[in-house]
Order: C-alpha cells, then sequence, then structure tokens
DNA sequence: GCAAAAGTGTTGGTAGTACACCCATGG
DNA sequence: CCATGGGTGTACTACCAACACTTTTGC
C-alpha cells in the first residue's frame, strides 16, 4: 500500500517534480487597426533563456515556499503587467513528463484571471511583454498553446452561467456594456432585448438612479453590480483571497465616463 | 499521499515544495444495515506516521519523476484498493503554505475517480484501508475533509449535466438502475417517467433486444452505453489516459522542449 | 386477480428566442 | 425633423416537472 513506500531512496537526485505557477490573463481591449469592436487579449512574455528562447510564454514563475498559490499567480501577474486582477480562479495543473525537457520534470499549477479593461490600456508594457488577441497567437512554448485554449474555454463556457463578466467594468456600468463584455467573450451577438431581461431577472445588478449622459442618444441607465452575489460559485472551496483582493465593504467612488447625477429628479419614469 | 506530507523524510532544507497526488475514490455501496438504498462510498488509508499519525486520509503518494499525474493517480487507486477507474479527472491543486506542517511544503494534485460499484464490493480491505460513507466521515488528516466536500460537489454538479453515472455501471443496465445511480449521488427521488424521456433523448444510451428476468414484476430493457459519446466534456483539454483506461487509438507524440528548465523565470519585464 | 414496476400520454409552467414597437436624447 | 440606441411588449418554442394511465411480468 502506497504509505509504506517510501521514496527518498535517491539521495542527490531531484526527489520531486518542479513546481511552477502561471497565469492566463484576460482583458478587454479594442483593436485600433481592425475595428471598434472589444476582443479579448492577453500579455505574453518573451522567454530570455532556453528552452524556447525567444518564444512567448505565459507569465509565471517558481513558487515560492511561503506563498500560497494564488498569491504566486497574482505576484507575477503584477510583476508582469502591473495590474491587479478582479477575478483569479485555479485553472489546471499541467504536469506531462514530457511537457518541459527530458532532464526536466515540471509541474505547472495554472490560474486564469480577468482585468477591468480600463485598467488594461494603462498596463505596462515592454520589450519583453506584449499584448496578443486571444483568438490569434502565434507558437508559443511549451505547452502553452492547448494551456491558454483551455482557459478560453474556460472563460466561455463560465460566462454563460456566472457573473464574471463584471470584473471586466469598473464600479458603474450600462446594460450594454455589460452586453458588450458577454458578446466579445462569446463571440456572437446577443439580442439587447432579452439580454436585458435575463440579467435583470437574476439579481446581479442594481439599478442606480444615476444615467451615462453625452450620447448621441437616449441616455442610459447606469447599474452597479450586486456585491451580496459572488462571482463565481466554487462549491465549498473557501472563497480564494489574494493580495489584491478588495475586502468586501463598501466602495470608493471612481465614477469614469461622463455620469449625469439625478438625484433630486425623483424616480425615473 | 499518507508518506509524502511526511516531514521527517527530509534531513535537508527544501529547495522546492513537494509534490503529491492524491484521489478521491467514489463507488456505490448499499450499507447492510441502514437499508437498500445505495449511497455514496470511498475508501481512505489510515495514517502510519507523523502528523495525524492514526487518522484517515485520502488515498496517494509522491509522484514519480517518470509518470504522468493521472498515472500516479491510478497507480495509488489501485495500489491501495485494488481497483481500476472507470473514470478519472483532476480535481484541484491545493497547495496552502499551512494545510501540512510548519516545516513541510506540500502541494496535493488531487484526482477523483469512480468505480464500478460491483467491483467495489470486492475491493480488498484491511487493517488501514477501510471505506465510508462520503457524507458521514470522520476527521480527516490535513484538509482532507475540504477535499472531499469539494469532490462530491463536482460529482453531484456534474451528474446533472454529463454522463459521468455509466462509470458506476456494467456493460448493460435497465433504465431504474441508472436512475438509481443519479438519485444516489443527488440525494433525492426522480420520476422515473421523465427520467427515462430525459435519458433517451440525450442519445448516451443504446437500447438492447435483452431484457432483465427474475424481477417480480414486468422485465425491464437492457441499454448499453453509446460509446460514441464522452463521459464528460473537458474541453480542449486531451483525452486523459490513465494505465488501466481501454487504448482505443496509439498516443499521440507530444513532444516539445529541448533543453533546460521551463518557467523558471517566465517574466522578463 | 393483485402487486409492482415498466413504459406512455398529457398538461401546465417556465425560460429562451425572435421581433415589433415606442422612448428620449443629440444633432 | 431624423438617426440611434435605450427600453417594453408579446408571441412562439422547447424543455421540464407533475401525474394520470396502460402494460407485463411473478405470485
Amino acid at each position: 500500500m502506497s504509505s509504506s513506500e517510501n521514496p527518498e531512496a535517491r539521495a542527490h537526485e531531484p526527489v520531486s517534480a518542479l513546481l511552477a505557477v502561471s497565469t492566463v490573463i484576460f482583458a478587454l481591449r479594442t483593436d485600433e487597426q481592425t475595428g471598434d469592436v472589444p476582443q479579448v487579449w492577453l500579455p505574453l512574455v518573451r522567454r530570455i533563456r532556453s528552452p524556447f528562447e525567444g518564444r512567448w510564454a505565459l507569465p509565471g514563475g517558481p513558487l515560492h515556499l511561503d506563498e500560497d498559490l494564488p498569491f504566486a499567480a497574482a505576484r507575477t501577474l503584477h510583476d508582469t503587467t502591473g495590474l491587479r486582477p478582479r477575478y483569479l480562479e485555479q485553472l489546471y495543473a499541467f504536469g506531462d513528463v514530457r511537457r518541459s525537457t527530458a532532464a526536466d520534470r515540471v509541474v505547472s499549477i495554472v490560474y486564469w484571471a480577468l482585468v477591468r479593461s480600463d485598467e488594461a490600456s494603462r498596463a505596462s508594457v515592454g520589450e519583453n511583454v506584449r499584448w496578443f488577441p486571444a483568438d490569434d497567437l502565434p507558437e508559443l512554448a511549451f505547452d502553452h498553446n492547448l494551456i491558454v485554449d483551455y482557459a478560453l474555454w474556460r472563460l466561455r463556457t463560465k460566462m454563460e452561467y456566472s457573473r464574471i463578466a463584471h470584473a471586466f467594468l469598473g464600479e458603474t456600468f450600462t446594460l450594454a456594456q455589460l452586453r458588450e463584455v458577454h458578446e466579445a467573450v462569446l463571440g456572437r451577438a446577443l439580442d439587447p432585448a432579452n439580454f436585458r431581461r435575463t440579467i435583470e431577472g437574476s439579481g446581479t445588478v442594481v439599478a442606480t438612479d444615476q444615467y451615462l449622459t453625452g450620447t448621441r442618444h437616449r441616455p442610459p441607465r447606469l447599474y452597479r453590480y450586486n456585491g451580496s452575489i459572488d462571482l463565481a460559485d466554487q462549491g465549498p472551496l473557501p472563497r480564494q483571497r489574494h493580495p489584491f483582493d478588495a475586502p468586501p465593504t463598501a466602495t470608493g467612488s471612481t465614477a469614469t465616463g461622463s455620469t449625469s447625477s439625478e438625484e433630486d429628479e425623483g424616480h425615473a419614469k
């Protein structure tokens, strides 16, 4: 039986596989060239050493002995992009014997993260950090193409039955903005009328008394995320905390965009 | 895992976290005492060394350098119970700094498995291996109570939208037997008429021309699992192989890499 | 015949889809 | 005025839960 086996017979050969933590970071971006429809983008880092030197790879690094797994993911994410994740979830552990090199056995615990779109536009880029559209990636190092594909699949699947879309948005948003997020991730257009009813019926969103002005049409109402509902059901797992996770309090006011407050105008309609 | 999460196996400072693979093994069993309704059971092993000596724990062990993750799960599963999994899927990687002892940092990649009920009744038991009803467990070693809770949640959630229930059954089965599996896992009764229509409409099952006789009532038709449909959708991940999995085709060659270390310093910045 | 489970039919509620239509603003 | 998206109403469909009802065996 397994508990009687003892593996430490070999003295100085590596007894255990190496453990790394990587993160697939998603943000929505509007490609200035192709058009105005936002799409899913992600940052990659260029490898500066063998193997796969010069290839693009997921940001990550070895797990420090004194940090939890989500912490390591958030740390490497921040080191790479300067961003703080609004949503962070474990994706999968990749550990095939031959996914790295013959001499090395590396098991990667991969997280996926969502960052706000407006923050992503301020994200640091450099010689060795670049953003790519998620559905048009070059050939990456290791098995990272497969990992990104899987993360994208999870993002799209989860978008349909959870509320993670809010992680892309700011404090307040219009239903059209929320719908744009869904459309960008799912890659297809949604009926505005039905989308509105579905969201309003789910109770995950709270109407404010503010409206977004400056458009060429009727000003849309601004909504706020209902903080009493978790972004995604993790089952019996304790809610994951990472260093940049905001404690569940009332939020600061950072109204982006031109909003007009109509506090004294009575109820609209 | 019982041997791997053992702290005194080290003589020197660890450079990396230890890596273990554990498995939550589910089978359906009928408790001879309480009644005839089958319930979810799982095997545990008793720890024979510190920490948590004497406590029950999930079967598992350290990851060998030359085996893939699902292989390690199936191996320790077989070592413990003598059984072969009909379904095997990665559950989660648990890696909190303080989940073992202060001196030890162990990251456990946990799988969950389903075994056939009739095989489970022949499973080996011993002084240090015992089966427990899944919803009435003692206090386990490490964070294994949480792990089992999470695995149970995944099993129940997945039962509703996938076909994993077939993993509990034999080659042919009646729809009542299949319904019994669902009822045992979900913990509630299902309408036989609606269940029949749902299953038949899903196309996951093929009617045979055989009937089960010897009952006190009208003989039910025997069905067979439709092998052209996967038990569960794993997205873009390649279908997981483990040593006892029936081999339909040859393996793909997933050669990557050529030299040194992976993700050592993934970020360059 | 009777009990018991197999198997069929019917109905009502609910959720998703398609689409017609009105509303309120900027220009 | 018009154009544009915000927002409402409504019919249609598909699926699911509930449950009445018929069928076929063992005893």
